[in-house]
Order: structure tokens, then sequence, then C-alpha cells
DNA sequence: TGCAAATCTACACCGAGTGCAGAAATATTC
DNA sequence: GAATATTTCTGCACTCGGTGTAGATTTGCA
């Protein structure tokens, strides 16, 4: 189970990364070098890259975790439900939970970290290519579980994974702005239904 | 009118990116260095980055071009066409020209820079990022011209523009398959329609 | 306690990108 | 057409992200 050895590797992660964040947000991203970091978190900076292949991954690492998000709600619903109304129903619950990802947190620090990511070039970048990876996934899951041709289950997750990103970018514009997130919430929940019937539905009655 | 400060700088950027290209076409893009680039326009290190921001911009500074092309195609349509057939006529004729953002041109040299744009992990993510920017303008085009509400044109705007790339994704794969662009291009034409239909009518059917 | 494996460190190195001061080329004025 | 002002190019030094390596240190295990 846990050594010793795993646990100091995790602690060590951990503390890298939250020494990394706490310059980020004070200084930011493009102002701290990695360097500062190392010495910050009492560390080498050989080690720092040991643990994070790049100093995006100083701040976007939890990102992973999120990755394969989507294709395991299409993977896991119960029987009879269509894959879209899953993924519509988990991100209703993310709203309903405050979930981060569906930008509708406004606790302070998870709000700094986020406009720091959407306003550090290099962070959105990298925050973008794990989109990338989580649409091969739901991609295949939907090829796999819903009976669907291959390009149209890559079109429909590359379409459902933007519809994800583009709803949070809104809700967290809308907190930037000064709005609680409760306060926001109906609105958050009115555009996420218009946005998942513009899914099923399609752009067709629009444009 | 050109003076010949301007045509010198012209012929200056486009020997620049020529030389790179075809350095990084016989060696590839991370192993040949900016200095090395210089060298073979015979030009320093420090004018060829006076001439594009990055290195990865020697490549894909094209693409900047094609930024808008989605947003002009909307705002040119006749009165009486709807913005989506528009896009979708035209995404057509860019099929019947073999234009390379189709990624249906067989031409060696313009298959072998398609190819190591995507196999390039930096030049990938410069060039999605210029989609980016081809979404922000769509997105304005679509709510500007037809009466759309601003996050139903966002959305629009996300899935055509990422509907693109995944048509010309599959269509450049075909080539590196070894088919010829004549070949492929009745599937591809299949596709693209398929593609749109869903865009109109909607993921209800098959998700 | 002692040994083997994993980990960390210091150091030297590479390449991308920038700031700066002066040289070279181009435009402008008389 | 010479003199001057302006733009552009160059060489150099520098910062920072990231990697290779050799040896010191730490940890797991017998």
């Amino acid at each position: 189970m846990a050594g010793l050895r795993e646990r100091k590797k995790a602690r060590t992660h951990a503390a890298i990364s939250d020494a990394a964040i706490a310059l980020f947000l004070e200084h930011g991203f493009d102002q701290v070098s990695v360097a500062q970091v190392a010495e910050a978190a009492e560390v080498s900076k050989r080690t720092v890259f040991a643990y994070f292949p790049a100093k995006e991954d100083l701040v976007v690492h939890r990102f992973a975790d999120h990755e394969s998000e989507p294709a395991r709600v299409v993977r896991s619903r119960p029987p009879g439900v269509r894959p879209l109304a899953a993924l519509r129903d988990h991100f209703l619950a993310g709203l309903r939970d405050r979930d981060p990802v569906t930008g509708l947190n406004d606790l302070p620090q998870i709000l700094a970290l986020t406009r720091m990511i959407m306003e550090t070039p290099a962070l959105r970048t990298r925050a973008v290519t794990f989109q990338d990876g989580a649409e091969q996934a739901l991609a295949a899951a939907l090829h796999e579980t819903a009976d669907v041709p291959e390009l149209t289950a890559r079109l429909a997750a590359a379409h459902v994974v933007r519809t994800h990103w583009l709803l949070a970018m809104d809700n967290f514009d809308a907190l930037l702005g000064g709005r609680a997130a409760a306060d926001r919430h109906p609105a958050a929940v009115a555009d996420a239904e218009h946005a998942f019937a513009l899914l099923a539905d399609g752009l067709g009655t629009y444009v």
C-alpha cells in the first residue's frame, strides 16, 4: 500500500504545486520563474521538472482529472437514458454543486485561480489541450455505447465539449462581474438547458 | 504606393518563411533551431523575430488569412440564404476546388506541410489557436446578420468551426493513407453534408 | 546494520525570445 | 545630388524554460 516513499512523493508534489500557485497568484504566472518556485518549495529546479513536465502543469495538472469525465458519464448512464440527457443532467448537477468546472464557483481562491488561467495565454492554451483528450474519450464512449457512426460520434463529442466550455466561460464571466454564484445560478441553468436543447434539436431554427 | 522599403520587407518575410519551411520539412520542426533558419535566410536571428513573433509562426502565419473566412462567408451571403447553408456551400466549394483548408489537397508539398503541422504538437496547438479567432469572428457575424441571441451565436460558431476542423482532419487522414484527392472527394462531400445536416437538425436522432 | 534502488541535487548545457547600442540602408529635404 | 533624419538590421549579452549527467542522499528491504 502507501509506503513512506509514495506518501512523501505525494506531499512533495502538493507542496511544489501549492507554493507555485501561491506565488503565481501573488505576482502573476509570467513574473515568477521556475527557479523561484523551486526555492519557495525548498527543492531544486530539477526536482520541479521531475514532478511536473512543464511550468504550466504546476497550475493545470488538476484538469487532467476531468479529462475523462464526460466519457465516464456516458458510460455509466443508467440503461434507457440517452447520452445527451446524461451529459446535460450531469452538467446541471455540476451547477447545483458549484463544481468549479462549470464556472459557477465563487470561492475567492477558485475565482482567482480561474481568472489567472483565463488571462494567461499559456495556461489557457494548456487548459484547452485537455479538452482534446476529453473529446477523444467522449467520442469513443459514444461510438461504443450508443450505436452511432464514428464520424457522428466525433462530431457530437466535439460539440458537447465546446458547449461545456462556453457555458463555463459565461458563468465565470458573470462571477467576475461581481455576481454571486447563487445569483447567477438560475440563468446558468437556463443557458445550459438552451445549449443542450440546441445540441439535440440543431441550429436549424436559428441559423 | 509600394516603396522599395515595403517591397523589400515583403521579400524578406517570404524568404525567411520559405527557408524555414524547407529546413523544417527536411529535418523536422524541433530539429531545426531559429539560428539555423536565420543562417539559411542570410539574416540575423534577431531579424527573424522582427518578422515573426514566434518560431511556430514561421509555418502557420498563412493560417491568419483564413481566420476571418467563415465570418466573411456569413456576412457576404446573398439575401435569403441562411448562414448555415452559406457555410456548408462554401465548404463544399472548398472541397471541389481542393482548398487546403478542407484537407483535400494532395499536392505533395501541401500534404507534407500539413502532415508536419499535425504531427508537431507546438504547431498543432498554434493552429488551433487561430480557430479561436475564427470562432469569435463568426459568432459576431451570426449575431449581427442573423437575428440570433448572443449565446446561441457563440455556440453555433463553436460548432461550425469544430465541424470544419474535424472534416478537414478526416480528409487529410484519408490522403495520408495514400488515397488521391479525387478518390476521396465523394466521401468527403457525403461526410460534409452529413455533418452540416447534423448541425442543422441536431444530435437528437443519434444520441 | 548494511546494501540496493530510487530520488534529489548541483552544474553545465541548449534553444527560444528580448533589450540595447551602434552600423547600415532607405527616405526626405534643400 | 549631398546632407540629414528615419527606419531597419546586426551582434552581443542576457533571461528563462527545459534536459543530461554524475554523484550525493534517502529510503526500502534483508
